[in-house]
DNA sequence: GCCATAGTTCTAATATTATCGAACTACAGA
DNA sequence: TCTGTAGTTCGATAATATTAGAACTATGGC
């Protein structure tokens, strides 16, 4: 279907990374997806609107955290964790183990 | 001389140091004090306006990393490692051993 | 084909951030 | 006290980011 943009873990770049994160909707749709494993955009929206949502989505794709493939009309989305930690080395678990 | 405000170590806010450190002006500085262990801000501006590291050397203070205290007419900054790592264990070290 | 569902994209509004000149404060030395 | 140095703060501008409604695309089921 769509064809996403899916960066190749060397262009990942630890700025924009960590601006990525650095967004509490992101840093927790991250953590759910550490959980969870896989989860399409819907039920992670936690009550926001769609393309708000969409927009968190495709900033976390751009910085390489998650992968998004589409399964009939939902968009699975998982973390690249390995890919996250062939580039960026023991980053997201130091991040994920943080607690607020 | 002017009362910086340090944030106690349990006021840190994860998102805030990610964003602290998204910026490529505030890694680099933060990469260096990494380094050298303690330096003045204009040892560190980069050829910036003076202006402009000092509106960066108060988001890395806001946000927990760096200390700064005067010492005559210079202001030495400094990570405050020990208390990050006691805030966010491991967090640090991981960031900073990323490479480019 | 028609309809509902899931997300995306477009667009505009608002908010946050970065940059930098200029004026200001603090300190040290002559 | 006058001067220079180090940094901060203020104010304005530009650049980026967030939010969300509305229109659009793609898929599955009836």
């Amino acid at each position: 279907m769509r064809p996403y943009k899916h960066p190749a873990a060397s262009d990942f770049v630890l700025e924009r990374l960590l601006h990525a994160l650095s967004d509490p909707v992101r840093l927790e749709i991250v953590r759910r997806l550490a959980e969870v494993g896989e989860a399409s955009c819907g039920e992670l929206d936690g009550g926001r609107p769609k393309s708000s949502v969409s927009h968190h989505f495709r900033v976390l794709r751009e910085a390489g955290l998650v992968c998004t493939q589409s399964v009939g009309t939902t968009h699975m989305n998982s973390l690249r964790r390995q890919e996250l930690d062939g580039r960026f080395p023991g980053l997201l678990d130091a991040i994920l183990s943080q607690q607020d």
